[in-house]
DNA sequence: TCTGGGGTCCTAGGACCC
DNA sequence: TCTGGGGTCCTAGGACCC
């Protein structure tokens, strides 16, 4: 069906988002830098969030150590990442875009799917025209330059905003027209694909794809044969530029975390229980922010020699206060250490299964004995309070004991 | 050079139920 | 006594993206 419908899809891609941010918030300093590099310090155990064209130009990409950033990039200057400066423009990115079509998909912090199919009546039939006007109000008012592609579906235009970098000598905007489809994707290294990996690309040349050349002389039934039902035919679309799914707007989060990289390794239990209860409390403040509840926890650990593990959990009925978060994510950080007793450099606590807050749960607790992680009136009221010197005092302002002391377990 | 922090989605095995 | 298939939930791990 999409091969030959008319779904015309932009999407909206920020150029170097994190330096450009870090330029408008400090235009005297990062603003007069052309080799500008946002991301982690050197000392510490930092990477590249992002870097200017010009860094990368000498071979900076982002998630590369900033230790190593600065031996390709001497000149470089490092800057941090000014984090909530980014989530506020972002946010003002996507307003702007919802003027141009109510169905906007914020896929990251600077990437927006636009749906423009059915807009022709208010823009006109021109994509291009459209995408130019989207990115001189962006610009106009947030100060951001945006790349925009477009196409008949998500994989298409995400490709083409790709192709329409300035760096590459573009204006800012680039389409495929109906029907270049097969032609735009040939341009293409399979690994440009988005979700083909380095792990698929891998697997595909052993099976002796190199190319979306080769690629496109199979037919659905051999790749098939070569990679199982669900992935051939996956495989298959993907590279015609196929892709089924919907723009979606809105839509809620699956899952809210906090994980940090500590600046040395850490051995002490008592020191590690610390760490966890403090992204504990911070995640299940966002859950609660978010007025939803969580049936899930989930806590992660990597080791000094980097191999990582995981412990889940499922409540029995959705919580968001302090005390049922915290106690599992102990039992669990207890479970891993027992299993592997090794110096730690990462912690994290991730709360998935998240239900709205209705509070027909908090009625159900009412019945029987309390079970596993069910919270109580009394943990609520207490999570509120907490809420509430938080807002006025940050995270620093108050801090869970680490002694916490663990219900009976059976 | 020594590897961040925030996410989404998929797979696979086992438990449990019908 | 042995043999099933399907569906759902849970846990753990991993690929992938920005």
């Amino acid at each position: 069906m999409d091969a030959f419908d008319s779904k015309r899809i932009l999407l909206a891609d920020a150029d170097a988002f994190f330096v450009s941010v870090a330029r408008l918030v400090d235009p005297e300093g990062a603003g007069r830098k052309k080799l500008l590099i946002v991301g982690g310090s050197p000392d510490g155990r930092g990477v590249v969030t992002s870097a200017s064209y010009e860094a990368r130009a000498y071979g900076v990409r982002s998630a590369m150590p900033t230790g190593k950033a600065l031996k390709l990039c001497p000149g470089a200057t490092v800057v941090g990442v000014p984090r909530k400066e980014c989530v506020e423009r972002s946010k003002a990115v996507r307003v702007i875009l919802q003027d141009f079509s109510p169905s906007v998909e914020q896929a990251s912090i600077d990437e927006f799917y636009i749906d423009m199919s059915g807009t022709e009546g208010l823009f006109g039939p021109d994509l291009k025209f459209t995408a130019d006007e989207i990115r001189k109000r962006v610009l106009e008012e947030t100060g951001l330059p945006f790349s925009i592609g477009g196409g008949t579906s998500k994989l298409l235009a995400k490709l083409a905003a790709q192709r329409a970098k300035p760096h590459l000598d573009n204006d800012g905007v680039y389409i495929v027209a109906p029907g270049d489809e097969i032609e735009f994707m040939r341009l293409h290294r399979l690994g440009e694909i988005p979700l083909i990996g380095p792990k698929f690309v891998e697997r595909l040349e052993k099976i002796g794809l190199q190319n979306v050349e080769q690629a496109l002389r199979l037919d659905a039934d051999a790749m098939v044969a070569l990679m199982g039902e669900r992935t051939g035919r996956w495989f298959y679309r993907r590279i015609r530029g196929l892709d089924a799914s919907r723009v979606r707007a809105g839509r809620p989060n699956k899952s809210l975390s906090h994980e940090g990289t500590f600046a040395r390794d850490i051995s002490n239990d008592a020191e590690l229980e610390k760490r966890l209860l403090a992204f504990s409390t911070r995640v299940a403040a966002d859950v609660r922010k978010k007025r939803m509840k969580a049936k899930t926890i989930s806590v992660k650990i990597r080791y000094h020699d980097f191999k990582t593990r995981q412990a889940n959990s499922t409540f029995t009925y959705p919580v968001s206060a302090d005390r049922p978060i915290c106690e599992e994510a102990l039992t669990l950080l207890r479970r891993l250490r027992k299993a592997r007793n090794a110096p730690v450099r990462l912690l994290g606590v991730s709360l998935s299964h998240l239900n709205p807050a209705t509070g027909e749960w908090q009625q159900l607790g009412l019945f029987g004995d309390p079970e596993k992680g069910m919270e109580t009136d009394h943990d609520i009221v207490l999570s509120k309070a907490v809420d509430n010197i938080t807002t006025k005092f940050g995270h620093k302002g108050i801090v869970r004991a680490t002694e916490v002391k663990p219900r009976e377990k059976d």
